[in-house]
DNA sequence: GGACAAAAATTAGTCTGACTAATATCGAGA
DNA sequence: TCTCGATATTAGTCAGACTAATTTTTGTCC
């Protein structure tokens, strides 16, 4: 008798699975080019030896995944542009103190440029965006929910700022991964920093929007780095505190 | 009788994507949370009013699409880390000349700050690497292949002496978005500026190096800096002559 | 009662056949 | 040659059956 069971290796490969894998490899390989159309269903049926159904639920999944797209009456074609594997972070990735500083180094880089862009090229409309932005952080004060957000906008008006959507939709990727986070921080922060935290930041905010306000590109870079590893060393500074008051 | 006949308007909604969309804004909108098991299929059946197959490649979607797995004799489940979406540049959107530069200047930000990084931290080893890979640039000379990977190289060589995996990841894959063109750029240029571009090339990237040797973290990130506005200009240049040549 | 095993019920996977609706193709007529 | 209509092709949908894996229930023995 075996000491253990074997692992039971939850084998989901199912023919479905199997005959998607195919045709998803004859697509990459080439043999189908963009553009051209499969075979239609039965004869992939009678080459894959599997049923309608296996065939349809596995054109199903590649039409998911935008590697095909169906036709009615017509058949089911190679899409022209398939897309490049995204960029993306594992949110499983996101999980401890050191791996957030990763993220947060990267969105510091498309900041710091952002910001020297924002200075070269806005409009007088999106600098007074960003002035805007900034006086709306002073409004809300000391709600933590309201300040996370006025602070999201400002960033926001600086990356709209630089003409180059890229640089906005990374920003919001970046955002969606660590904001959660950041909010907690910043409710602490400002529960136990109170006003001289906020003032802090002001100050800093301030120096950004003055340097894009005036067209200084290289003082808005430093103004924005300074902003950003200021907050990153405060983040990890709160988070070494606040495991050290966990452990006692 | 009407000027011209109404757009056709390819409507592609089927009943497996309607289906598919309902049960994933179920899915999203919580009532049915990670890990929690789907109606079986029956009961799908019989509440969308729609047969088991539209059920079934409906499923399937949702399976391609990592929102769920399914466990045979068991149920269907909703996976319990749903992706946030990832970020994305449409390579529709990477076509015009201005287009592929917006995505070199959001390069250009991350390889800055990247190279900024790297000379601030970069191990000796890592440092070797750099220059390694700067010395192999030389050494392939004038084929034009070789060249664009030697130089592909020595930036990924600059993007992994962050100790940031991120920022590697992510330029790689910028470049699988651009490079494509940029092969064809640079075939052009060694051709036509032939030696003198490429030893002003190799100065930029000797300039970046040696920054990056003694630890000079803002020299980095200026030669960098230099090094990519240059390439982004040299291209847009080029692109410009090309078109009037090919108009002529 | 509790632990274990067998049986039953549940559920996803696969197959078959049919019909519908949209599209493509071909041929006859102008 | 062009247009229009009939025909063929093709994907979408429905229905029912059977298989295989899992879960639940039941029954038995201790």
């Amino acid at each position: 008798m075996p000491p253990v069971a074997i692992a039971p290796i939850p084998r989901d490969r199912t023919l479905v699975t199997d005959v998607a894998a195919r045709l998803a490899q004859l697509i990459e390989s080439g043999a189908f080019a963009p553009g051209q159309r499969l075979p239609p269903e039965h004869v992939l049926t009678e080459q894959f030896a599997v049923s309608r159904s296996v065939v349809r639920e596995a054109i199903a999944s590649m039409r998911a995944e935008g590697l095909v797209n169906s036709r009615r009456g017509s058949g089911v074609y190679v899409n022209e542009h398939r897309q490049s594997q995204p960029f993306r972070i594992s949110l499983a990735d996101v999980d401890t103190v050191p791996s957030i500083v990763q993220v947060l180094e990267l969105r510091a880089a498309v900041e710091i440029e952002a910001a020297g862009l924002a200075a070269r090229r806005r409009s007088p409309q999106q600098a007074a965006d960003v002035s805007n932005a900034l006086r709306r952080i002073d409004e809300v004060g000391h709600d933590s929910v309201e300040a996370a957000q006025a602070d999201l906008h400002f960033h926001q008006a600086i990356a709209d700022a630089t003409g180059n959507a890229h640089f906005s939709e990374f920003l919001n990727y970046i955002r969606g991964l660590v904001i959660p986070r950041q909010r907690v921080r910043i409710e602490t922060q400002t529960s136990l920093g109170s006003d001289a935290y906020l003032q802090m930041l002001q100050r800093e905010h301030c120096r950004i929007e003055q340097a894009i306000a005036v067209g200084d590109e290289v003082g808005a870079r430093d103004a924005m780095r300074d902003h950003l590893i200021g907050s990153a060393q405060r983040y990890q500074r709160w988070a070494s505190e606040a495991r050290a008051q966990s452990e006692s």
